[in-house]
DNA sequence: ACGCCTTACATCCAAGGATC
DNA sequence: GATCCTTGGATGTAAGGCGT
């Protein structure tokens, strides 16, 4: 590691001594950069990362081989920070159990269940069983199955870039395995895979089966009765909170979610406005599939919009309260969003706004 | 199938505002 | 000025997509 970023994390070091428990923390708009001996300056390599997230020890200090770690993810591999906050936070996990139980990485003693990787999957099923048992559910098999790949991964990467030596590791933190799986192809023949594995990894729950009565879209959702619609209308109409009112409208008449309702720009309501109607009082817009506004898995969409609809948000972004609310906001006037609080946050973030950020647009 | 990655959503938490 | 409430953000869980 370049003495840069040892320097930082120094820096960093010491303004989190203070507090003594296992964390994760966060950069806010992290970009990177290397240091120019010449010219003595810092110069910055053009990566950005939204966020980036640092591991801590109960000591306040940072986990350097988590950080390593973390690094490899985003310059080497190129992951989003999403990926990085979900990995820290397998990390902390794993921090928190060693800890817990004064145990170190390089614990590998001769009998593989004292070994802490393996005493480290054993707490995984333990606690997954511990929640079943008490009905309320806190720890999953998918998580379990994804914390202890994680390990294995970090383990890996560990040794690859020799930060453990062999003469260290008194034995092995797990077994690499080959396993063959058997898949349909598209066109329905049998594909025989061969991945690679551990005897550390722990098999994921099998997919739930759908009920006829809800829609699956991740979680299982159910789609409100009639009677339940008008009592929310009713509790909608109360509401002094406009945004609040247009929001949920829009999620009632055109069955979009919120994701796509909040990054909604103002020139797609501009544009639906000029644009030919169809199916009698409706106009349309695409969604998603690199679209303005996001859809779940930027997944290629069709809404639509009723004009009276329409005219509501059309009236509603010429009102003061928008311009109040966007002169506070990243973009101003610059095809804003739609909604944004009264401090000009948008609630949701927006793919295009994140790089548009990377960008400094 | 399996592993890796992305992302929806629940819950927790802290700061600031409202109310008495 | 103590307490409650709102709100945005942080944190954590787990489902689903995708490539293999």
């Amino acid at each position: 590691m370049e003495l840069r970023k040892l320097l930082e994390m120094d820096k960093f070091d010491n303004e989190c001594k203070k507090e003594n428990k296992i964390e994760c923390k966060k950069i806010r708009e992290y970009r990177s950069t290397e240091y120019d001996v010449e010219r003595n300056e810092h110069i910055e390599t053009g990566e950005y990362c939204s966020s980036y997230p640092i591991v801590l020890k109960s000591d306040g200090t940072v986990w350097d081989k988590a950080s390593l770690y973390i690094d490899f993810l985003r310059s080497d591999r190129n992951r989003s920070s999403a990926l990085l906050r979900t990995a820290g936070n397998d990390l902390l996990d794993f921090l928190r159990f060693m800890e817990a139980n004064n145990l170190n990485m390089l614990h590998l003693p001769i009998k593989k269940a004292q070994r802490v990787t393996f005493r480290y999957r054993h707490d995984l099923l333990e606690r997954e069983k511990e929640f079943k048992l008490n009905g309320h559910k806190k720890i999953g098999r998918n998580t379990i199955s994804q914390r202890i790949n994680r390990i294995v991964d970090f383990y890996e990467f560990c040794i690859e870039n020799k930060i453990f030596t062999f003469t260290e590791l008194d034995n092995r933190p797990y077994t690499l395995l080959k396993k063959r799986i058997y898949f349909e192809d598209e066109k329905g023949f049998t594909q025989k895979k061969v991945v690679r594995s551990s005897d550390l990894s722990i098999p994921r729950a099998p997919r739930a089966i759908q009920t006829s009565d809800s829609i699956k879209d991740g979680r299982k959702l159910h789609p409100l009765t009639e009677q339940e619609q008008s009592i929310f209308i009713s509790y909608l109409k109360a509401s002094n909170n406009r945004v609040l009112q247009l929001i949920c409208l829009i999620a009632l008449t055109t069955g979009a979610r919120i994701q796509s309702i909040c990054t909604l720009r103002v020139n797609d309501i501009k544009n639906m406005m000029i644009s030919k109607k169809v199916k009698g009082s409706f106009k349309k817009i695409e969604i998603g599939g690199g679209e303005s506004i996001d859809n779940k898995n930027d997944k290629k969409y069709i809404i639509f919009f009723h004009t009276e609809l329409l005219e509501m948000l059309n009236n509603y972004i010429n009102s003061e309260e928008w311009k109040e609310r966007s002169t506070q906001s990243y973009y101003k006037n610059k095809n804003n969003y739609v909604f944004l609080t009264k401090f000009g946050e948008p609630f949701y973030t927006s793919r295009k706004e994140l790089e548009d950020r990377k960008n400094r647009l």
